[in-house]
DNA sequence: CTCCATTGCCTAGCAATGCTAGAAACTGGA
DNA sequence: TCCAGTTTCTAGCATTGCTAGGCAATGGAG
């Protein structure tokens, strides 16, 4: 039985905690992984170093929580994208938008993808929006299954969408040939 | 005019500059990255650290050389999986190559692609097995471009095997699902 | 209003890391 | 045997993630 107290208490934690994903985040976007140490987001948020390890265990854990926030968010991303439309219009809004939220983010989608550390994916408690993301996709490509096994062909569509994004970050793809690959990829998938 | 002398301390010293490549790739496969210190390496090597210096301005060059090696090991890796074949045949073993250089060595495949900084790529000076690399894969590639251009369909075949090897390696596709998506990609890019 | 227990917070520090300055030791020729 | 030049090592710095132990604020009881 929680006193009203003790809920204002647990209010204000749950905005610091927030607010500490939000800093590293932020950080993380405008200087790079690199820079977001525990000391400068202790200063950030005017709060000394231990009470961030009150709120999460280790460094990673703080980079786990923006990973997952970045997964809810291109959840609404691609639902947004895909309302509306279906069948062809949809894997082609689907896509762009996948990578455009890469793009756009590339320490969000880099904590998600090759910086969390070991997020519960294929288990059952795996955080929603990780299924959710998942599925919102894989309602694009059944439209193109076209007797494949809907599931293989949404990870492997998935795969090529998750390379061109990683590689072209990397600025391993000839930048000329930009506008080309994700048409050329689309007309792939849909067979 | 190098004196003799001079040439056999060159010897050595390039011999003793492949050893700590060669003691950092191993360190990286058995124990991971994070375990590969200059510390570690120094002693390793029968070394102090600051030899490491005299051969490398940074750890950053000492992943990148074993990012280099590994390329070129790659290379031949492709190459000798092409040679006899043609068309699909070609295609269907570079890739399963691909995907196992990938699997087999995965500290190896990491420094080349996540951890490297910066790697010339598309520069005259792209180290050439990065090059020679990419042209054995536009080879396999060239067979089934079918009106296609060539280097775009290079471009994204090659991220969807990339995408599909991080992801698996991430675990974050479905293990029952593994024999399935590699055919169904190689389906997808021969049209 | 005063006291006190509980809770929350901060200061100070540890161990490990990448990297470097300066001294020591070795090398090979005179 | 000695010396100049190079190579190597010892010792240390600054920064990092993380933690122990003490201090202070909070809010209920008398």
């Amino acid at each position: 039985m929680p006193t009203p107290i003790q809920q204002r208490r647990e209010r204000e934690r749950a905005q610091r905690q927030q607010l500490i994903v939000a800093t590293a985040r932020e950080l993380a976007e405008t200087e790079g992984w690199d820079a977001v140490t525990i000391r400068r987001l202790a200063d950030s948020i005017e709060y000394s170093q231990p009470v961030l390890y009150s709120h999460f265990a280790d460094k990673g854990a703080i980079i786990d929580a923006v990973a997952l926030q970045g997964f809810a968010e291109l959840v609404t991303v691609l639902r947004s994208a895909g309302t509306g439309r279906s069948g062809r219009k949809k894997l082609d809004a689907l896509a762009k938008a996948y990578l455009d939220f890469a793009d756009e983010q590339p320490a969000l989608y880099e904590a998600m993808f090759t910086l969390a550390s070991d997020l519960p994916f294929g288990t059952p408690e795996a955080p929603s929006s990780l299924r959710e993301g998942y599925e919102e996709l894989r309602t694009a490509f059944a439209a193109h299954a076209d007797g494949r096994d809907v599931d293989v062909l949404t990870e492997v569509g998935w795969s090529a969408l998750h390379g061109l994004a990683t590689l072209t970050r990397a600025r391993r793809l000839r930048p000329d040939l930009r506008d080309q690959r994700l048409p050329l990829l689309l007309g792939l998938l849909r067979g």
